[in-house]
DNA sequence: ACCGCAATATTATAATATAAATACGATTAT
DNA sequence: ATAATCGTATTTATATTATAATATTGCGGT
């Protein structure tokens, strides 16, 4: 039970281990979340190692404790989703469809948004980044660099330059969705090609100036990936409703 | 120390009060966190009450800590922004109009998106729960409710309309952003009564399923609000920056 | 000057004891 | 019979102490 894969230490490794276990719904009510004696002999730790592991939990919204009520998962919306631990566990273990729609349509709303800050408010640093980014993604067009992670320097790089520490924090996360939707986007690269010129129209915008064409540019581009999403989801959705058809 | 005045116990009540340490900024290069042995006598707290404490922290990516090295503050960037807690302690401590702004920046992305979403999604119980503060706003201008709760009762209810988790979970900031706000607009009453039209105007437009029209109608609500944030950001600046004009 | 080793400081883990809080049940009074 | 109160037991909260692991720093040798 201790391997110790991540983080490096027990007790992340064990909050590691019941972060997974509550989000991907191990525990209910028919089977609640042991008590602090059992868990610690179930990993085969200390109380005080197990009880760290509790606390870093109950700082993300997923669990809560009381003497003599013992420890509890808290309510599903008590998660702090927008923990990239948390998100991380989310997707990792219970990937599904539907949640990575869900953080898409956050993009949609974010990142267009970003983006027309970035083309008002971004220096010569952040405009290097930018460029950098687009060419990183015409690299990858002819073969020279990896499709999946230029993509990510772009959106991240829009997000950083955007100056707002708050859609900074926002980069983790769009890294992650990327980094998941290309399971459900597989082919990446068809896709992908066409759509180097729409992100160079959005790093055209922001270099200019032009806040309202950067912003319209983004839109288009989360908007259509989100479309490809729901069209996938939908037609899954339709396999399993008519299994025999 | 260990006034435990939130949290009710002491590791929440030590934990608060170094993320407070942290996030305006005591903690320096000259003047570094001090190690675990030293923060457990500063706090009168053993040692594992401490290591708790910190362990939660961490969590919210405000410390870290390894053998040898010691404790130590991460960069700012690493800091998770959008952990309730950590806001709570920014704008408590801190408050600047700057953050507010940023902050206020994050919700003309978001709430728009989510109206847009609800005018498609939204079920009769979100619904009811719109008109209902929708009624509350307008009870608040004939003085039988309160303004300021019947406003984030709004707000909350549109994000929850988007049956999206994500937008969701982020009706607790913009319950604290309305909450901090208010120190900064208080003597717009005149502004706050003539809102309540525009507030109603993105209700029915969510409850007749207009999603363009509910999303432009939050996006000019907030955008309104912005723009008086920045107007009096402005003058503060000039005001500081010719001190004796 | 550089490499390696040893000393040392600090967190990590463990074991254990005591205190505080609270849920539940029993008992008593009305 | 029902309600209230009190006691008991369970569980987390806090404290103390010891040992292990880890990584930095400095020293010494080459």
């Amino acid at each position: 039970m201790n391997t110790r894969v991540r983080g490096q230490n027990l007790t992340y490794s064990i909050a590691n281990h019941i972060g997974t276990a509550i989000v991907t719904g191990v525990y209910s009510k028919d089977n609640p979340i042991p008590i602090e004696a059992d868990l610690s002999k179930e990993f085969g730790a200390s109380r005080p190692v197990l009880r760290e592991a509790v606390k870093m939990l109950t700082a993300k919204g997923l669990l809560s404790a009381r003497p003599r009520r013992g420890t509890w998962v808290q309510p599903e919306s008590h998660w702090n989703l927008l923990d990239p631990d948390v998100l991380g566990w989310l997707l990792q273990r219970k990937f599904s469809t539907a949640l990575l729609i869900e953080f898409t349509e956050l993009r949609l709303a974010v990142e267009p948004a970003a983006a027309m800050l970035a083309a008002r408010t971004a220096g010569a640093a952040e405009k290097a980044a930018l460029s950098a980014a687009i060419e990183r993604m015409q690299a990858a067009e002819r073969g020279d660099d990896d499709p999946l992670e230029s993509d990510i320097a772009f959106h991240v790089a829009v997000l950083q330059a955007s100056r707002n520490r708050f859609y900074a924090q926002l980069t983790g996360f769009t890294a992650t969705a990327l980094r998941f939707s290309i399971r459900m986007t597989n082919r990446y690269k068809g896709v992908r090609l066409a759509s180097v010129a729409v992100h160079k129209k959005v790093s055209d915008a922001i270099l200019a100036g032009k806040s309202a064409a950067a912003g319209e540019a983004m839109r288009r581009l989360i908007q259509e990936a989100l479309r490809i999403m729901k069209k996938r989801h939908a037609e899954s959705a339709a396999r399993k409703g008519t299994p025999e058809a």
